[in-house]
DNA sequence: GCCTGGCACTCTGCGAAGGGGAGTGCCAAA
DNA sequence: TTTGGCACTCCCCTTCGCAGAGTGCCAGGC
C-alpha cells in the first residue's frame, strides 16, 4: 500500500516533529535527511500520506504534523527501541541498588524514569494478587482486640484491627498464629481462600467466633487491598508540553490525582511486552493529547504491577521506550534481590 | 503611624485584587467600597501605602496590587479568619469519617483541603517521633533472619529486616518480644533509646549480638524513619495561578515533589496556631510568588504532624485559613477516634 | 509512469502605528 | 484634610502591511 519511501517520509516526519515541536515542511524534510528526491516529490508524498490519515496540517498552507494514527505506524512499524547506553544502565543500578525498603525502591524509580524520560513517571506498587505470603502475625492488643499483620514477598506490610467475639487466650493464639503461617506462608493470595475457609472448625467452639473473625479479616484484607497503591512524579515536567498548555495541562494533572484512572490505564496494558497508548487511544478524555508508555515488571518471570510514563504524543518513542524497558528491568531485578 | 482609613483601604484592595486578580484603581474602590471618600483621597492614601511598601504598581499609571508586606499586614491585622459554614462541617466530617486506615485518612484529608481551598494542600504523616509504640513484633523469618515491625499509635506500621550474628531460638525470640514490648509499649519515641539500651547485657552470650542488632534496628527505625512522609494533593489547582503561568508553575511542581523541602517548610512553621508564610518570607525560592498557610495536628492536645496548603499569594486568606483550621481540627478528632 | 523545477497562491507570524481607556499626580479651592 | 479638575502617562487592543514558509498544480524530462 505504503511504499517505501513514503514509509521513510513518515519517519522523518515523526523525528522532526518531535524534536522541533513545529511543523515540519517537505524542504526542510530533504534538508535535514538526505532523501534522494526532491522537495515536490517529498510534497506528492505527503499528501498521500495525508490523505490516508497519518498527517495533518495544523492550518492551511503550514508544514505537516503527525495524527495519532500516524504516530501509531510510526511505533509499530517505523521504530526500534533505543537501548540505553552503558554508562546510564549502570546508574540505574546504581541509583535503584541504594533504596532501603519497598517505598524506597518506588520513590527511587519513579524519579528515575521522570529524570530519563523528561516526563511524568507512574509506577504501581506490587500487586497484593500476585504475590505471595511471607508471613502473618497476629498481636494481642487488648483483651479482645488483635492486630493482623501481612506480609508480602515484595516487602509490602498491610495491617488491620480485630474485635474478638470473645477473648482468646495467648497460647491459643500461638497455635493459631502457628498454624495459620503454616498453612499460608510461600503461598499466592489467590490460593489463600481455599487454604484457610476450614480452620475455625479445628479449634474450640469457644475460640471458633475469634478464628473466624481473622480469616474473614485475613480474606478481606486480600480482596480490598486489591486496590493497588501507586506513585506518581515528574509532573513539573508537564510544562514541557509546549506554550499553548495552560488548557492542555489541567486534564492531565487532574487525570494524574485519580490514581484509579490510572490503574485503570494501567491495567488495560497488555501483560507482557511494552504497551504505547497514543492520544485518543487513552480511554481518559483528559489524556487525550498524552501517549502512555507502559511495560509490567516483576521479581521472577512474571509480572506483579507496571509502570510507565505519560508524555505528549509529540514524545520520544524510541528513547521512551527503551528508559522505561530498561527501568523495568532492573526494578525486577532488585525486587527480586530483596 | 498608619490611619484608621488607610488600613480600611488595604484591605479593600487585597479584597479587591484576590477577587478580580486585576490591579485595583482608586475609582473603582470607592465605588466598590462604601468608603466615605471621593477616589482623590484614596489616590492619596495609595501613594502614602505605595511609600510605605504595602502597595505596589505593576506600571506607572496601572492600579495597585499589594506587596508581599501588604497581605502580611492584612493577614496579621486586618483579616479575621472565616469560619466554615455548618453545611460544610457536616461534609467534612462525613467525608473524613468514612476512612478505613491511616493512608485513607491521610489521602481523604488532602483531597478534602484541596477541594475546599481550591488550592494544592499537603498533609504530613503523623511523625514518628511524637508517637508512642503500640507494638513491637518481631517475626523469625528464616535461622538468622528477623523481621522487625514496629506499630504506632497512629497506625503506622514500619517494618525493617535483621541479618543475626547468630542463629536465636524461638523461646528466646519470645522473651525478647516479650520484655522489649513491656518496656517500649505506650512510651514516646524519644524516650524509648534509654530504655532498651540496657536489654542485651540480660541476655546469654549467645543471643547478645542478636539482641543488640535486634536494638540496633530499633532504634535506627525510630532514627531515620523521622524522615516524614507527606501527602500531595489538588495540583491541577496551579493552573489558576493565572495566565501568565508557564513560568510560575514550573517551580511550584518541582519544589512540591521534593518532599524534603515541603518538610522543612512545615516544620519551620510555629507548633501550635496557624502559620502563613507569604511569598518571599518562604526559604525556598520557587515558592516565593506563593503563600503556605500551615497548621499543626494531633490526637490530642498536642500536635503529631501537620497539613497545609500552597497558593498564589494573591489568595482568599480568611477563606484558606479558616479551611485549613477546620479541616485540622476535624482529622484530629478522628485519629483520636481510632 | 514517476520525478522534478517553476510558479502562483494562501496563510501565519511579527512588528509598527494608532486610538481608546484607565489611572495617576498635582494643584487650587473648600 | 478633603475634594474636583485637569493634563499626562502608559498599557492594551486592533489594524495594517509585509516577509517568509509552505503548499498545490502543471508542464517537461528521464
Amino acid at each position: 500500500m505504503l511504499g517505501e519511501r513514503r514509509l521513510e517520509v513518515l519517519r522523518a516526519i515523526v523525528q522532526d516533529y518531535v524534536g522541533t515541536h513545529e511543523p515540519v515542511g517537505s524542504k526542510a524534510l530533504t534538508e535535514r535527511h538526505h532523501l534522494r528526491v526532491s522537495p515536490a516529490t517529498v510534497r506528492n508524498d505527503m499528501a498521500a500520506l495525508e490523505e490516508d490519515g497519518y498527517i495533518a496540517q495544523p492550518h492551511t498552507s503550514a508544514g505537516r504534523i503527525p495524527t495519532d494514527k500516524g504516530y501509531r505506524l510510526f511505533v509499530d512499524k517505523l521504530a526500534d527501541v533505543k537501548p540505553l547506553s552503558p554508562p546510564e544502565r549502570r546508574a540505574i543500578q546504581n541509583f535503584l541498588g541504594g533504596a532501603v525498603d519497598l517505598d524506597d525502591v518506588v520513590g527511587r524509580t519513579v524519579r528515575l524514569l521522570a529524570q530519563l524520560t523528561q516526563q511524568v513517571a507512574v509506577v504501581q506498587y506490587p500487586s497484593l494478587t500476585r504475590s505471595t505470603v511471607r508471613h502473618v502475625e497476629l498481636l494481642s492488643l487488648a483483651p479482645a482486640r488483635l492486630m493482623l499483620v501481612l506480609i508480602t514477598d515484595t516487602g509490602r506490610v498491610e495491617q488491620r484491627l480485630i474485635d474478638c467475639p470473645t477473648p482468646i487466650s495467648e497460647a491459643t493464639l500461638a497455635d493459631l498464629r502457628a498454624r495459620l503461617n503454616s498453612k499460608v506462608v510461600g503461598e499466592r493470595f489467590n490460593d489463600v481462600p481455599g487454604l484457610v475457609q476450614d480452620l475455625p472448625e479445628s479449634f474450640d467452639a469457644d475460640d471458633r467466633g475469634t478464628v473466624s473473625a481473622v480469616v474473614a479479616t485475613l480474606l478481606e484484607t486480600l480482596v480490598e487491598e486489591t486496590e493497588e497503591r501507586l506513585m506518581i512524579g515528574g509532573t513539573a515536567n508537564l510544562t514541557r508540553f509546549g506554550p499553548d498548555f495552560p488548557l492542555t495541562i489541567r486534564p492531565v494533572l487532574e487525570a494524574l490525582e485519580e490514581h484509579v484512572v490510572l490503574l485503570k490505564l494501567l491495567g488495560e496494558a497488555t501483560d507482557s511486552g511494552m504497551t504505547v497508548r497514543i492520544g485518543h487511544e487513552n480511554a481518559h478524555e483528559g489524556l487525550s493529547s498524552t501517549s502512555v508508555v507502559s511495560v509490567g515488571y516483576g521479581s521472577g518471570d512474571e509480572a506483579v504491577a507496571k509502570l510507565g510514563v505519560v508524555g505528549p504524543t509529540r514524545m520520544d518513542y524510541p528513547g521512551t521506550m527503551g528508559a522505561v524497558r530498561a527501568v523495568a528491568r532492573y526494578v525486577g531485578q532488585i525486587l527480586a534481590e530483596s
